[in-house]
DNA sequence: CAAAACAATGCAACTTAGTCGCAAAGGAAA
DNA sequence: TTTCCTTTGCGACTAAGTTGCATTGTTTTG
């Protein structure tokens, strides 16, 4: 167990079992938000989705994951870094992590999410 | 039958029927998006749901409506305009059209939703 | 240590927004 | 009217995520 990871469930003050700490491995090595079908994939341990969705929440909760939905009605997670959007390709359907200028918006912003057709796509 | 409507119809060649006009009689009202429940309550007509989705994705395919979900795993639609943001609040959970600085983000964009704490909610 | 208390997990049943197949109804040609 | 195509209603279905409950695992306490 990586002391980085450790570090994130002390920082969160989340119990370490042998399910979140799978599941954090995955998103920790991700290169963007994955969905519960990819992290089961590449998890190097088994656990029923009921599992998987109840640490998930909690995570959540603590503000250690972020979660949000694509279009294709399944949610995407990531672990918790400054505030960026993800520009959703309804080509390629890869997602992006993609930095956005917010002076101008009011309020409290959690989560960007932006469709289209990506640059690569595109042209 | 407004004309405003009947030249929504002929601009995107869809046949006008009575459920399409019940549907966009609604969206051509509405202050901000919305979802299948909501424009089922203000419709003048009722329709079943397959009816009702089917239309919708008539509309979308032709770009005379836009669709996103928001984080209750809900469509909310609104008549097409041009491209703005949509930020939703996880207190009140308003929908509010915003306009976004899109400079610098590369690709087609054709939607954005920002969700967050509002500036109301977060005073 | 043993008993009790609490937390995490697996399993199966459930929920629900949206989809799909199909037959009936409507409308436009012919 | 007959044919052909489109639209609609109905009911069954799909699938991501949820929930209740019994079981297992881990602390706390006597
Ligand atoms: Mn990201
Ligand atoms: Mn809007
Ligand atoms: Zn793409
Ligand atoms: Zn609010």
């Amino acid at each position: 167990m990586h002391d980085h990871i450790k570090a994130l469930f002390v920082k969160h003050k989340i119990k370490h079992t042998h399910a979140r700490l799978a599941i954090v491995e995955v998103l920790k090595e991700a290169k963007a938000p994955l969905n519960y079908e990819q992290i089961k994939a590449k998890m190097n341990l088994a656990m029923d989705k009921a599992t998987f969705y109840r640490n998930i929440a909690m995570f959540e909760a603590s503000g250690m994951i972020h979660k949000f939905e694509s279009d294709d009605r399944k949610w995407y997670f990531e672990l918790s870094s400054t505030t960026h959007a993800h520009f959703i390709c309804d080509a390629c359907h890869q997602i992006k992590c993609i930095e956005i200028n917010m002076d101008t918006i009011e309020g409290d912003v959690k989560s960007i999410v932006l469709k289209g057709t990506c640059k690569e796509c595109k042209a």
